[in-house]
RNA sequence: GUCCCGUUCGUCUAGUCCGGUCAGGACACAGGAUUUUCAUUCCUGCAACAGGGGUUCGAAUCCCCUACGGGACGCCA
């Protein structure tokens, strides 16, 4: 029980950083940092072909978008490196040497193949419990271009980093029956394996592939999600905290996530789940938090946000911030007010135009605004309900042709709060120009 | 085709190990409410133990079969 766990994500770095990739270190991760064992990266970049550096960069902003931190690995290293497959082939040639010691290794058509013992193989899951399997003909390690193969480096490293914990997608079940015959013929010890189930595409039927929208993790960093509400939609696809909770913060998942309560059936991906998730988690920002994303968000957008300074645009954002759903919709959610110059919903127009006399709720409006004294929230809210008492109209007449005057749609922030930022001037002039 | 894994509301799931409360929660969807719209908030509703056999006083829970879903069978990883 004194044994240190240790945990490895080994990513082949493609150019993608897929969802279930994602999943799979999160899990190793948390595995990890419940225990107090290592989290190891390590880079399985065997097929040269693919292999570039750009690509290697898409999984470490990947990870470090996450939070996913590794304790060894490449940037940081640790007492078992190198940790990128493409610079230990030295080690390779070792232990392919004790198999051929041992008669498990032999050269056919140039390639080198592994002996397999031809016996059932006992795979010790911690998801699936016992799974028996036997593997049928012996298989290439060693391509005959000289570049070893997945299955052999992947075991090989496995002992030489003591991983005690092989966490991995439950694609790899079946190819267990390999690694285990590897262990064994090195003598080695297995370590404690556990296949986490798959994430399905959310329409059709099969696995999650990179095509799929909502697959890859730098798309969400794109398109401005919480990195924070990803992470934890992705905690709950295949665990869960059995309380009934599920928007929680890191810690309290650390502390409750156990590999043995990680479900045995694959889940289906729901976008909409996560949309609404990333929603919570925008409006539970604290305002500081949630400006300092938000103006990142709009300087992108191309916005002239600081058109009318700093203090007006963190009162926007501030009265928006519990309105928005995502902060990649806030450059439109917000344009207006730093653009005068915006487009009228003609639709919105007509449907109002059915219920009420706009032009003349805006006079009204307009009428005695100038004998208001002060132009806060409440004293507005005072004012729109004094009107209504003397035309014995409906406060929502007043309130959606001021909203639609002002923004030129029908939703959008409080009006009350939404008149106090604008200020008397900016209403009265966009009022006209509605008119 | 062979082998492996799985199957609770449309979706994610709790309950399964140690059989015994109207099978609980969330998203989605549908209605309703707040004399300030809603893409907010609150309330209500809809909706599941894949099917068939056992074992048992009693099965979502244990056993078997079938069906369906997923995965693996590369000199890809």
């Amino acid at each position: 029980m004194s044994e240190d766990v240790r945990v490895r994500f080994a990513p082949s770095p493609t150019g993608f950083f897929h969802i279930g990739s994602a999943r799979t270190a999160l899990f190793n991760w948390l595995y990890a940092r419940h225990g107090g064992g290592i989290f190891v990266l390590r880079i399985e970049d065997t097929d040269r072909e693919r292999d570039s550096d750009e690509f290697l960069q898409v999984i470490f902003k990947g990870l470090r978008w996450l939070g996913l931190d590794w304790d060894e690995g490449p940037e940081i290293g640790g007492p078992c490196g190198p940790y990128f497959q493409s610079k230990r082939s030295d080690i390779y040639r070792e232990y392919l040497e004790i198999l051929r010691k041992n008669g498990r290794a032999y050269d056919k058509e140039g390639a080198v193949f592994f002996k397999i013992s031809g016996e059932p193989q006992l795979i010790r899951d911690a998801i699936h419990g016992d799974v028996v399997r036997r593997e049928e003909k012996d298989f290439v390690i060693f391509r005959s271009n000289g570049s070893p193969v997945f299955h052999f480096v992947n075991v090989v490293d496995d002992i030489a980093m003591k991983i005690t914990h092989v966490i991995r997608g439950e694609d790899h079940l079946s190819n267990t029956s390999k690694h285990s015959e590897l262990f064994h013929a090195f003598g080695a010890p297995e370590p404690v394996f556990a296949h986490i189930p798959l994430i399905l595409k959310s329409q059709g039927s099969g696995k999650m592939s990179k095509r799929d929208s909502g697959a890859l993790i730098e798309d969400y960093a794109k398109r401005h999600f919480i990195a924070d509400a990803v992470r934890n939609y992705l905690c709950l696809l295949g665990w869960s905290p059995k309380n009934d909770r599920e928007i929680l913060p890191i810690d309290e998942i650390i502390s409750l996530f156990d590999i043995k309560n990680v479900n045995k059936n694959n889940a289906r991906f729901d976008e909409k789940k996560m949309s609404y998730m990333n929603m919570e988690y925008v409006r539970a920002l604290p305002f500081e938090d949630f400006y300092a994303h938000a103006i990142e968000v709009l300087k992108d957008s191309g916005l002239n946000f600081l058109a009318r300074g700093e203090t007006y645009a963190r009162d926007v954002l501030r009265i928006c911030q519990e309105k928005v759903c995502s902060l990649g919709e806030l450059p439109q959610f917000v344009s207006y007010f730093f653009e005068a110059n915006f487009e009228c919903d003609q639709k919105d127009v007509e449907k109002l135009k059915k219920k009420c006399d706009i032009g003349t709720r805006l006079g009204e409006f307009v009428g005695q605004l100038s004998a208001l004294s002060s132009f806060d929230e409440e004293s507005l809210e005072e004012y729109i309900r004094s009107l209504c008492e003397k035309s014995g109209g409906p406060s929502g007449e007043y309130i959606h042709s001021l909203r639609l005057a002002l923004s030129g749609r029908s939703v959008g922030p409080s009006l009350y709060a939404m008149l106090r930022v604008f200020g008397r001037e900016e209403v009265l002039r966009r009022i006209e120009r509605f008119l």
